[in-house]
DNA sequence: ACGTAGGTCAC
RNA sequence: GUUGUGACCUACGU
């Protein structure tokens, strides 16, 4: 070799250049920029403007910031960048992420390599098999996926609700309370589906023909058909998209788009307009549906026409997760189970969701049978504290408090298995207590030395969902301020309340009127505020502040002019004389 | 306000 | 060893 001092002293002044040059990358101005051309994006679809939608997707496709914010995703935020595809590379030096953006912007577009595959356990005990493409795959199909996503966003059926942006699991489930939750509700019978194999078998021809002429689809088309690298040995693929892929969960909805249709449900339907028939309900979360029907007859007229509407598709049911059931008996959707009981619709998690719960706590006070308290609790709460606030929404009260029943029990074995001669009391004695600050209950699993404790599922604070409204999607520039103010909703009662919260404890936590809690069984402990202050802020909906000088007057919006007072007190107190109060909510 | 790390759930 | 999308939560840092 020649020149080779030469040839190294490019290679560090080079490396050193990707360095800096990720280093200056302006990530609000990088994210906003983004965040502004899918909104552009999704405007043109919405309008049906087809040459300027392909012209914006083809902007998208050449912006650096887009490049930039998806290396940013896949080699910085995702749980899964230590993980390598085929090619054993990753990216997690800033050096690493500016060479990656230098060659994405150089842009020689190179045939898509295969995809590794890893075989993980499913819920169900089978094995799923998972396509994980190179990082260099993962950051290109995060960069497509900006072009592709927002033009479907403006497509996409109001009520398919998986793997897209602002939609969650309880807004799906939501959805099916306001179908099915009155007494006299219309559809009553439920086809209650999911796919087999569904992204394994996802048809390419029908899914290219819904992509139509979007600016990179050859490269879609490439990753379809990759093939993939199992033990070393290359498969070419047959059919589907990878289970792993940045993309993979957008080209399933592409191509189950319509699906809703297909069931008879109307998208998008104005209010006012009536149909001569019950139509049904279609709720979707990724391959995972219920269709809500006037009749079992309804019902399986639905299977019927979705098996055909699917074939072409190559999707089919999956008979083990299929059935038609009356709202009665109940059925099992995203973890919940869904019932009709004396006339009213109830949520709770299902068997299924307890049953696991019960198998991952059972492995972990297993696998640290040997390990300190403390440890054990720091490594449950998590898991408790998550899957608690999961259900909170549903009517779970029971579920929790049988399951810090059960805890107990697990926790009392755990404990008795490390000190065999120990009598049950010593155990009771030594191992619990009301390690909780400020509740009354000796039951808590907790460690002496450090104070710590496990949390009880029934200590978690019910919230109900506000479900998001009709086709909304976060792209939609005309709905920022919907967005804006969806989010403003979980974080504004801790910011805004600090200021209620302060006031409620210079009251000793009392209305002033009538001398009784200000929130009905929530008593003022000094000694626990924060979590009074966190229960208080969640509850001030029914308070009012009132100012002590009026407002007309010139008294002032400082805490000192104002009082919080019950708003039945308000209202029982003043009636007849209208002093200057202000709601809170 | 921005950034980092860890975690739960659904599919 | 374990990928992806989405929703959510906690802690820490400037
Ligand atoms: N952990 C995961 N990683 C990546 N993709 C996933 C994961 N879980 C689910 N998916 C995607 C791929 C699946 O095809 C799709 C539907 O999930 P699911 O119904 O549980 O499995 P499946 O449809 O592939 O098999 P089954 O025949 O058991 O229903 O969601
Ligand atoms: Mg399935």
């Amino acid at each position: 070799m020649t020149g080779t001092t030469a040839d190294a002293a490019t290679r560090v002044t080079k490396s050193l250049g990707d360095a800096k040059a990720w280093r200056s990358v302006n990530w609000a101005e990088a994210e906003a920029d983004v965040r502004r051309l899918r909104q552009r994006i999704f405007k043109a679809a919405q309008d049906g403007d087809a040459k300027r939608l392909r012209n914006l997707q083809k902007l998208m496709l050449r912006s650096r910031h887009n490049t930039v914010v998806s290396i940013r995703r896949v080699t910085q935020l995702s749980q899964g960048r230590r993980t390598p595809g085929v090619d054993g590379k990753v990216a997690l030096s800033d050096q690493d992420r500016g060479q990656l953006l230098r060659e994405l912007e150089a842009a020689p577009r190179c045939r898509p390599v295969p995809v590794r595959r890893v075989h993980i356990p499913k819920a169900n005990g089978k094995l799923r098999p998972l396509g994980i493409p190179t990082i260099r795959d993962r950051v290109e199909q995060a960069r497509v996926k900006n072009a592709l996503e927002p033009e479907w966003e403006a497509l996409f059926e109001e009520r398919s609700y998986g793997f897209r942006p602002g939609r969650s699991c309880h807004d799906a489930v939501g959805r099916i309370h306001t179908t099915m939750s009155r007494k006299d509700a219309k559809r009553t019978w439920v086809l209650d589906a999911d796919l087999t194999s569904a992204f394994d078998r996802v048809n390419h021809d029908r899914l290219l023909d819904a992509i139509g002429d979007f600016p990179a689809r050859r490269e879609i088309q490439g990753w379809l058909t990759a093939g993939v690298m199992e033990q070393g040995r290359f498969a070419p693929t047959e059919g589907g998209t990878p289970q792993g892929g940045v993309i993979s969960p957008l080209l399933l909805n592409i191509t189950l788009h319509g699906m809703g249709n297909a069931a008879g449900d109307i998208d998008r339907q104005p209010i006012w307009q009536k149909t001569a028939h019950v139509t049904p309900t279609f709720v979707r979360y990724a391959d995972d549906f219920v269709a809500m029907c006037a009749t079992e007859e309804q019902a399986y007229t639905v299977k019927q026409r979705l098996a055909e509407w699917l074939e072409p598709r190559g999707l089919a049911f999956n008979d083990e997760k299929t059935r038609v059931v009356h709202i009665d008996e109940g059925f099992d959707f995203l973890g919940f189970h869904v019932r009709r009981f004396d006339g009213k619709l109830l949520t709770k998690p299902s068997r299924e969701a307890v049953k696991r719960f019960k198998e991952k706590v059972t492995a972990i006070s297993m696998e640290m049978a040997t390990a300190k308290t403390a440890d054990v609790i720091r490594r449950l709460n998590p898991l408790i504290k998550g899957w608690s606030t999961y259900y909170r929404g549903a009517a779970a009260s029971k579920v929790f408090g049988d399951l810090g029943h059960w805890m107990y029990i697990r926790m009392f074995r755990w404990a008795k298995r490390r000190h065999p001669k120990k009598s049950t009391a010593w155990i009771q004695d030594n191992y619990f207590g009301a390690f909780h600050p400020h509740r009354k209950d000796n039951w808590v699993f907790g460690d002496k030395e450090t104070g710590a404790y496990l949390v009880k599922p029934s200590w978690t604070h019910i919230v109900r969902h506000t479900v998001v409204t009709g086709a909304a999607s976060p792209d939609d520039p005309s709905l920022v301020d919907y967005w804006a103010g969806r989010r403003n909703k979980r974080k504004l009662p801790e910011a805004h309340g600090r200021k209620v919260v302060g006031m409620a404890a210079r009251q000793k936590g009392l209305c002033p009127l009538c001398g009784t809690d200000l929130i009905a069984g929530v008593g003022y402990e000094p000694e626990s505020v924060r979590e009074w202050a966190n229960w208080f802020s969640a509850n001030f909906r029914h308070l009012h502040k009132h100012h002590l000088i009026y407002r007309s007057r010139g008294g002032s919006d400082q805490v000192n002019n104002l009082v919080l007072i019950h708003s039945d007190c308000h209202r029982k107190h003043h009636a007849s004389d209208h002093k200057e109060l202000q709601e809170i909510a």
